[in-house]
DNA sequence: GCCAACGTTGGC
DNA sequence: GCCAACGTTGGC
């Protein structure tokens, strides 16, 4: 299983449209950029992802499941754009704050800091443990 | 609300 | 194919 982040303005689409979508889940759709796009394209089903808040909040607040691969996004009129499909899994006891991160040596690497434009990032086994812990789950 | 970073577009 | 102009994103 690999691991990804996938930010969203709260005030666009926030976790809680995310979770209110249940099972049945979402596309991710909207991305307009290669770089993201190609990172969606390498997912698999029950992938695992962390669901970011980017502007006001800065914070990662849930995690969510990869439940439909890479495919034509709905929304998009131009062929070129896939997205995948992503279900809530459950919310971080206590959210993760962009602050938090880049004040952790381990995680100085993560997409999240060296390229804060990109809309959705691949994160590492270790990321992934170390960003679940301070959040108060298990992983 | 501003500004830096950066991706995309279009003219040459 | 390069590069300047422009638009968008996201942190502060």
């Amino acid at each position: 299983m690999r691991f990804w982040l996938f930010k969203s303005e709260p005030s666009a689409w926030s976790w809680q449209d995310q979770l209110a979508k249940g099972d049945a889940g979402e596309e991710w759709d909207g991305v307009r950029n290669y770089q993201a796009r190609n990172v969606m394209r390498e997912m698999t089903v029950g992938d695992r992802g962390f669901f970011y808040h980017s502007q006001s909040e800065k914070a990662v607040v849930g995690i969510v499941e990869v439940i439909a691969e890479s495919h034509p996004d709905s929304k998009a009129e131009d062929p070129r754009w896939d997205c995948v499909d992503i279900k809530a899994v459950k919310p971080l006891p206590r959210p993760v704050t962009l602050d938090q991160i880049k004040a952790e040596p381990d995680l100085a690497g993560m997409a999240l800091v060296k390229q804060a434009r990109l809309s959705v990032q691949p994160v590492t086994a270790d990321e992934w443990a170390k960003v679940c812990a301070m959040g108060g789950l298990d992983s």
